[in-house]
RNA sequence: GGGCGAUUAGCUCAGUUGGUUCAGAGCACCUGCCUUACAAGCAGGGGGUCACUAGUUCGAAUCUAGUAUCGCCCACCA
């Protein structure tokens, strides 16, 4: 058979990804086994590919398809994300591109070019995902704006209205003026940022004195309601309850007391602008101040600021200054470093802004879902976000739901003519409420008007794990019953809070049941200098280039290779190049195996019986260490001990025992016995490297029409013998003795050299020493030998006989720094024994170990003391 | 400012209840090999005061306290 000596992935991956489809394995039934489910995090449906999502799926995949080898009915439903903010944001761009203005359109003619293009550019993500081998169950593709999904989506929301845990309010919030509109507390970056701080002085009411302020943002000055001053601060004793004059505008504001003002900072005395920060709403709440909202939705000033109407804050900044200073109320200006807050979807400044918004209680609703991630009911890996999340649901805020945008779910509340609001999932069943609530029998659905704004998109994503499976509009149904509580989700510590607390939260709320039993928090991916990989920065590698250029099976163990849960992900390429190699290594070993001849005639070699003797426990071990990695979340690990397993032991241990010399046949036995191994192996490696080893599973031998590796059952460990793993690892530094005299003496391996050993050693796998050393034999001896080197393996010595190429100057000298090194293990050793609090304080078990040192050390010293008196004579 | 976490080899990280296997892995690096599956390879090799200081202990990378540096989350002194 031809086999070309490089793996080429790309020959190979789009045949297969078909070959699963078309053989339907990727889809998921109720059944009678038990479910493994895993809901993918759903990416923006605008979005394309990038590693973050790379590295989650790969995992996602990993699990799935591990499950699925295990036996169990393993679902992965896929779907994407209406994202209303980032959409819209995009469909108005394009649309500008076009020069059409959104506000020239309707509601409903935006909606059909955000459809239309929806249905040109969406889904695009889930193609890739495809490319990298995900085994989705592609049938269940849901998007959260699906028709079941929407309804499901309102049904909640009328649902908490009535238990009461939706409610509509004046809120202060982060007002994004470029997307216009409000995000929430998460979306916004928080940035250091130069800038200036104004010292500003207003005139006290009726006299030639004047209060100075400090203040970052002096174009607020026009919506100052009141000058504030710390009641303890005798600097002001003497203005209390007086009045002071807002510059430029001439109003007349009080000067009010609260403990609030930091007397150490700037002037001690603090405007205050109850629509446009937070701390001075509350501070107006409380003394009962007039708010003067002086901003548009766009970041224009309005009438109500009297000055610069319909210009820009950042103009207004520059302009109001200038202004104040020529009117002489400028005193001083300082440079100033101060946190900016920058929409995260925009990048706009963010201006904090009072404004009507829907909002949903978070407190029961967060009880339950603390709990539950504390007994571990729900476990975190790595467990230490346990701590951040508690913080966080103890000190969770209201949710602000509403978003003042189109595409998304509209808001079922309904204004009435005559005031007022009813809240139904249509029109008609609001105009049912709204009759009852009003008494008017005539009312029609034209009379009301449905509320404007759209709700925030974790409003539907939070339901996702059980609205996939329809469980809102229709919680008995069967899949429901089956398929939740969902078993792993793989997603971003980043949206902890917004995504995976809230679907905590719901799955008690809807189904009184987790919504999975692991969270697994993936690294975020940055590049080698760490900072975040992204779009902007344009340090991110192109997934799908990197699968074209190291396949999929390499970009997957490159994702891995780095990823410890939890932690930072520097990625680099060379790691892609390292799973490319792997594979390669895989396919050579292969090719090995495959180019054999078969006699049948022959016997089976003892080295190879026993390499294969050997290989069989260490096989069973290493399948048990890896479910126990698996079970721990260790996947980096899991991964490092295929890769050991395959590339240290099999390759370079198995088969170079068992391979034949140079165009000799092998052995029947071995033969079957080594592709026997393979299938073992590539069944383990499967989950990780889904393409070459279906494709190599499908060379072993002729399968079926529509057989498949990823639906064979997984290998179960067999009972193995740690001591003939452990005798294999003195085989294997008696050969590294061989290969290091050869290394020193320049001794070609073709070479065959006769080894003698003094003391006992396992002699069991002998066969395979000689084979792998190319040693004519292993004798025993006792006899002096002269001209020999020697290096010891435990208590045994091993001699090779190489006359005049030994110099026994060389030789004493070595032997003397390893009697050295012994003598000083030794007396640190005796150190420990002959301390009586140790032999009497420490376990029986541990003081044995160190008797069991000082015996073994015993034994290698006079060994190397008895060489060296020979040497010497 | 409050909370959480980290600091182990050049890089990225393991290191379970203190004691076999405790100082490890992968990559990188150095040396020798185009040896007959694989140079995307093979055989060898070097490299760390476990951030620092003190304490507890027979014994500390591991426990305690303090110091330094870094990261994340929360709150935002205008």
């Amino acid at each position: 058979m031809e086999i070309p000596t490089k793996y080429d992935p790309t020959l190979v991956e789009d045949k297969w990804y078909k070959y699963w489809m078309d053989a339907g394995l990727f889809h998921s039934e109720p059944d009678d086994r038990e479910p493994y489910t895993i809901v993918i995090p759903p990416p923006n449906v605008t979005g394309v590919l990038h590693m973050g999502h790379m590295l989650n799926n790969t995992i996602q995949d990993m699990l799935v398809r591990r499950a699925r080898m295990l036996g169990k009915n393993a679902c992965w439903v896929p779907g994407t994300d209406h994202a209303s903010i980032a959409t819209e944001a995009k469909v108005v761009a394009k649309l500008k591109s076009e020069g059409i203005d959104k506000n020239s359109l309707t509601r409903d003619e935006f909606l059909k070019h955000a459809w239309e293009w929806k249905h040109k550019h969406g889904g695009i993500i889930l193609k890739q995902l495809k490319k990298l081998g995900a085994s989705c169950d592609w049938e269940r593709t849901k998007f959260t704006m699906d028709e079941p999904m929407s309804e499901s989506v309102i049904k909640v929301f009328v649902d908490l209205y009535n238990k009461g845990l939706i409610y509509r309010g004046v809120r202060m919030v982060n007002w994004d003026p470029q997307a216009k509109t409000a995000v929430s507390d998460e979306e916004v970056n928080h940035k250091e940022v130069q800038s200036k701080l104004y010292y500003v002085r207003y005139q006290i009411e009726g006299e030639d004195r004047f209060v100075t302020i400090a203040t970052t943002r002096p174009e607020t000055i026009l919506g100052d309601t009141a000058v504030c001053v710390h009641p303890e601060d005798e600097r002001f004793t003497d203005i209390h309850g007086k009045r002071v004059i807002v510059p430029l505008v001439n109003r007349s504001i009080p000067i009010i007391l609260d403990e609030y003002v930091d007397r150490e900072f700037g002037t001690g005395a603090l405007k205050i602008t109850p629509a446009h920060d937070i701390n001075d709403y509350e501070i107006g709440d409380k003394h009962n101040l007039e708010t003067i909202d002086i901003f548009n939705d766009n970041g224009t000033l309005n009438e109500k600021a009297q000055l610069y109407v319909g210009k820009d804050r950042f103009e207004v900044r520059k302009l109001i200054v200038k202004d104040l200073e020529s009117a002489g109320h400028i005193v001083k200006i300082e440079d100033y470093v101060n946190k900016v807050g920058y929409s995260e979807r925009t990048d706009a400044v963010i201006e904090p802004k009072l404004s009507m918004q829907w909002f949903c209680k978070m407190g029961d609703l967060a009880k339950p879902a603390l709990e539950h991630v504390l007994n571990d009911n729900i476990q975190f890996h790595p467990a230490k976000f346990k701590n951040t999340y508690k913080h966080w649901m103890d000190n969770v805020k209201d949710w602000c739901v509403s978003r003042q945008l189109w595409w998304g779910q509209r808001i079922p509340a309904y204004y009435l003519p005559e005031g007022g609001y009813v809240v139904g999932k249509t029109a008609e069943e609001a105009l049912e409420k709204a009759k009852e609530k009003t008494g008017n029998t005539n009312l029609t659905i034209a009379d009301l008007r449905q509320d404007e704004d759209v709700l925030d998109t974790w409003f539907s994503s939070w339901l996702w794990p059980i609205s996939v499976f329809d469980g809102i509009n229709n919680p008995e149904n069967e899949e429901f019953n089956y398929y939740y509580p969902t078993n792993d989700l793989v997603t971003a510590p980043e949206i902890l809070f917004f995504w995976v607390a809230r679907m905590v939260m719901a799955g008690y709320e809807y189904k009184s049941e987790k919504p999975f039993k692991n969270v697994y928090l993936t690294g975020i991916v940055r590049d080698h200098l760490r900072r975040k990989m992204s779009k902007s920065l344009g340090n991110s590698p192109d997934p799908i280039d990197l699968i074209k250029k190291y396949g999929a099976d390499g970009v997957r163990v490159g994702m891995l290779l780095c990823s410890p849960a939890g932690g930072d992900l520097l990625f680099d390429e060379s790691l892609t190049e390292q799973g490319r190699n792997f594979g390669n290594k895989i396919w050579n070993a292969f090719r090995l195996v495959k180019s054999w001849d078969i006699d049948e005639n022959i016997d089976q070699p003892e080295s190879a019986k026993k390499a294969i003797e050997w290989f069989k426990h260490r096989l069973n071990a290493e399948i048990e260490n890896i479910n126990t990695l698996y079970e721990k979340f260790r996947l980096s690990d899991a991964l490092m001990a295929v890769y050991k397993l395959f590339w240290d032991e099999f390759s370079s241990w198995y088969l170079e025992l068992v391979k034949p010399a140079y165009q000799k046949p092998i052995d029947k036995k071995t033969y079957e016995q080594t592709l026997e191994f393979f299938d073992i192996l590539v069944k383990i490696l499967h989950p990780i490297m889904p393409f070459l080893t279906e494709e190599i599973w499908q060379l072993i031998e002729k399968r079926e029409e529509g057989a498949s590796l990823m639906v064979q059952r997984m290998p179960e460990p067999e009972a193995y013998e740690k001591n003939t793993i452990e005798a294999f690892e003195r085989v294997k530094e008696i050969i590294s003795g061989v290969r290091n005299v050869r290394n020193e003496k320049n001794i070609a391996q073709k070479e065959p050299l006769h080894l003698m050993v003094k003391g006992s050693y396992d002699n069991k796998f002998n066969g395979c020493i000689t084979k792998m050393a190319n040693l004519t034999s292993i004798k025993d001896t006792d006899t002096k030998i002269d001209g020999a080197v020697t290096f010891m393996v435990k208590s045994a010595e091993f001699y090779i006989e190489l006359g005049d190429l030994v110099n026994v100057e060389e030789e004493l000298q070595k032997l003397n720094e390893e009697l050295e090194y012994n003598k000083g293990f030794l007396s640190s050793v005796m150190k420990k024994l002959n301390n009586e609090r140790f032999v009497q304080g420490a376990p029986e078990k541990v003081v044995n170990i160190e008797r069991q040192k000082r015996d073994d050390a015993e034994a290698k010293i006079k060994v190397l003391e008895e060489r060296i008196a020979s040497l010497k004579q």
